[in-house]
DNA sequence: TGGGGTTAT
DNA sequence: ATAACCC
C-alpha cells in the first residue's frame, strides 16, 4: 500500500499524518504491552483476543467527503484552473470554491460581489448544469460499492459505507505472525493511543485502513480526493470525517466519542437537526449538546413529539443506530431553474420545456421508466420566501411506453400535462410572479410491471411494438 | 441562497 | 402535497 501522503494530490501544507502517526507511537511507547510490537500471546489458527462477539451489533463505518468536489471536476475538466483561486457560481452564489479561494477568504455560498471584492483574481465558472459533477459522483458511489455493496449517498460530494463485513472478514484472515499490520492509517482522533487489546479498536483501526484504501482508490482511478471519518455509527463518522481537513482521514475510538460531541459549539451544528428544530430547541433555552443532553425528555417529547425528540436526544449522546441504507439508483429525476421574475404563461411553457427536454434525456440513459411527473413553483414573497408548491399526476402508459425512443413524440404530451399542472396551481387569469421552476420525474419503474398472462404483458413487452403511426403489432409465444 | 436529493406525515 | 432533513 502506497502512503497516501506521497500523493501529488496532497494539498501543501497539511501533510501531518506522519506527525500524528508518530504522535500515537509515542503515546504508545508509554503504555506498556501495548504497542504494535508488543508479544500477544499465540494459539495456532487465529489470536486469542480476536472471539467472535456472536450478536455483536458494533458496526464499523466509513463516511467520505469529497473535497470542494464541484470545483475539483471543474479543474479536472480544465486542469489550468489548477493553482488558481476557483469558484463556482450558479446565479450570483458562489456555491463552492478551491483551497486557493478559500485562502483568499472566499466561503461556500459567498455572494458574488463579495467573493471579487475579497479576492479580486477570483476565477469563477458556472456550475449551474449538473451533468459533470453528478457523473463524477455516481462513479465515486461505484467505485466504493465495489469494497462493500452497503453504500449511502448523502447529496452529491458524501457516502457512508458499512464496512463492518469486510473488518470481520480481514480480522479472520489475520495470522498471529501477521500483527505488524495493525497500525492505524491516518490520525486517531483526540490523539488517543490505540489499544491493541481492545477488540473495539482493533476493528476500527482496520476500518481506517479500509478508508485509505477507499482513497487511494479513488484518487488513482477518478483523479478525485476526498476526507474519511472511521466510527461505530453514520453520525460520529460524519462528524470525525471533517476533522482534519483537505484529503486526510480521521478515525474516532469510542472512549473520544464524548469530545467530539462536546466540540460541537451549538446543536445546530448537529447533522440531523435542521434550522426548524434548532429554532424550537432554541426556543426552548438549548443551545449546546450538553443543553439537549440534560433537557427533559417528557418535555421534549411534548414540544417536538416523540419521534424527533427521541431521535435527536440520542443524537445529542452521539448514539444513532440508523442502518447505512443502500441508495442504489436515483428514486427521482428533476431540474430546476431560479430566475427573478417569470409572469406569462408563455415564459413558463418555454422554461417548462427546457428543463423536461434535459430530463429525457437523463431517464432515457437511465432505461427505467418515470411513472410520475411533479411541476414545482416558488411564488415571489418578500417574507416567507422558502416555500414551494407542488402539483403531481400519473404519466399516461401509452407516454411512458415512447420514454426511451423517439423524445419529440413525449414532449408535446408531457408539456400538455405539465401546462394543467401549471394552470392548476396559478391563476393565469391574475398577475402572477414565479421565481423558480421545477420539473420532476419520479416513480421510477425497472419496466413495465405488466403480469404475465395479461393482455397487458403481450401489449407491453418487447414483443409489443408501437409505429410512429399507432399502429400497433406484437407477437404472442407460446410457451 | 443554488440545484439538486431523501424520508416522514 | 407538504414539511422536514441533507449536501
Amino acid at each position: 500500500m502506497e502512503k497516501l501522503g506521497a500523493e501529488p494530490g496532497e494539498e501543501a501544507g497539511c501533510d501531518d499524518e506522519e506527525d500524528a502517526a508518530k504522535a500515537m507511537e509515542r503515546a504508545e511507547a508509554g503504555k506498556a504491552g501495548c504497542s504494535p510490537g508488543a508479544p500477544v500471546p499465540e494459539e495456532p489458527g487465529g489470536l486469542p483476543w480476536l472471539v467472535p462477539e456472536g450478536g455483536s451489533s458494533s458496526r464499523v463505518i466509513v463516511h467520505v467527503d469529497l473535497d470542494c468536489f464541484y470545483a475539483q471536476v471543474e479543474m479536472i475538466s480544465n486542469p489550468e484552473l489548477k493553482g488558481k483561486p476557483l469558484g463556482v457560481q450558479q446565479k450570483y452564489l458562489v456555491v463552492t470554491c478551491n483551497y486557493e479561494a478559500r485562502k483568499l477568504g472566499v466561503k461556500k455560498l459567498m455572494n458574488v460581489r463579495d467573493a471579487k471584492e475579497k479576492c479580486p483574481q477570483l476565477v469563477l465558472v458556472n456550475g449551474e448544469d449538473l451533468t459533470r459533477y453528478r457523473e463524477m459522483s455516481y462513479k465515486v458511489t461505484e467505485l466504493l460499492e465495489e469494497f462493500s455493496p452497503v453504500v449511502e449517498r448523502l447529496g452529491f460530494d458524501e457516502n457512508f459505507v458499512d464496512v463492518t463485513e469486510m473488518v470481520e472478514k480481514r480480522l479472520q484472515q489475520l495470522q498471529s505472525d501477521d500483527l505488524s499490520v495493525l497500525t492505524v492509517s491516518g490520525h486517531v482522533y483526540n490523539d488517543q493511543a490505540v489499544n491493541l487489546h481492545d477488540i473495539s479498536h482493533i476493528r476500527l483501526l482496520v476500518g481506517s485502513q479500509i478508508a485509505a484504501e477507499m482513497r487511494e482508490a479513488m484518487y488513482h482511478q477518478l483523479g478525485v480526493t476526498g476526507c474519511a471519518g472511521v466510527a461505530s455509527n453514520k453520525l460520529l463518522a460524519k462528524l470525525v470525517s471533517g476533522v482534519f481537513k483537505p484529503n486526510q482521514q480521521t478515525v474516532l475510538l469510542p472512549e473520544s466519542s464524548q469530545v467530539l460531541i462536546q466540540s460541537l459549539n451549538h446543536v445546530k451544528e448537529m447533522p440531523g437537526i435542521g434550522y426548524k428544530t434548532t429554532k424550537r430547541l432554541e426556543a426552548l433555552g438549548i443551545r449546546s449538546v450538553r443543553d439537549l443532553q440534560t433537557f427533559s425528555s417528557k418535555i421534549l417529547e411534548k414540544e417536538l413529539g416523540i419521534s424527533v425528540a427521541q431521535r435527536i436526544q440520542k443524537l445529542s449522546f452521539g448514539e444513532d443506530n440508523s442502518p447505512v441504507t443502500p441508495s442504489g439508483p436515483p428514486q427521482s429525476f428533476s431540474e430546476e431553474d431560479s430566475f427573478k421574475k417569470c409572469s406569462s404563461e408563455v415564459e413558463a411553457k418555454n422554461k417548462i420545456e427546457e428543463l423536461l427536454a434535459s430530463l429525457l434525456n437523463r431517464v432515457c440513459q437511465d432505461g427505467r421508466k418515470p411513472h410520475t411527473v411533479r411541476l414545482i413553483i416558488r411564488r415571489f414573497s418578500s417574507e416567507h420566501h422558502w416555500s414551494r408548491e407542488s402539483r403531481q399526476c400519473p404519466i399516461p402508459s401509452h407516454v411512458i411506453q415512447k420514454l426511451g425512443t423517439g423524445n419529440h413524440d413525449v414532449m408535446t404530451p408531457m408539456v400538455d400535462i405539465l401546462m394543467k399542472l401549471f394552470r392548476n396551481m396559478v391563476n393565469v387569469k391574475m398577475p402572477f410572479h414565479l421565481t423558480l421552476l421545477s420539473v420532476c420525474l419520479c416513480n421510477l419503474k425497472a419496466l413495465n410491471t405488466a403480469k404475465k398472462g395479461t393482455i397487458d404483458y403481450y401489449l407491453t413487452s418487447s414483443l409489443s411494438t408501437t409505429s410512429r403511426s399507432g399502429k400497433r403489432s406484437f407477437v404472442i409465444l407460446l410457451e
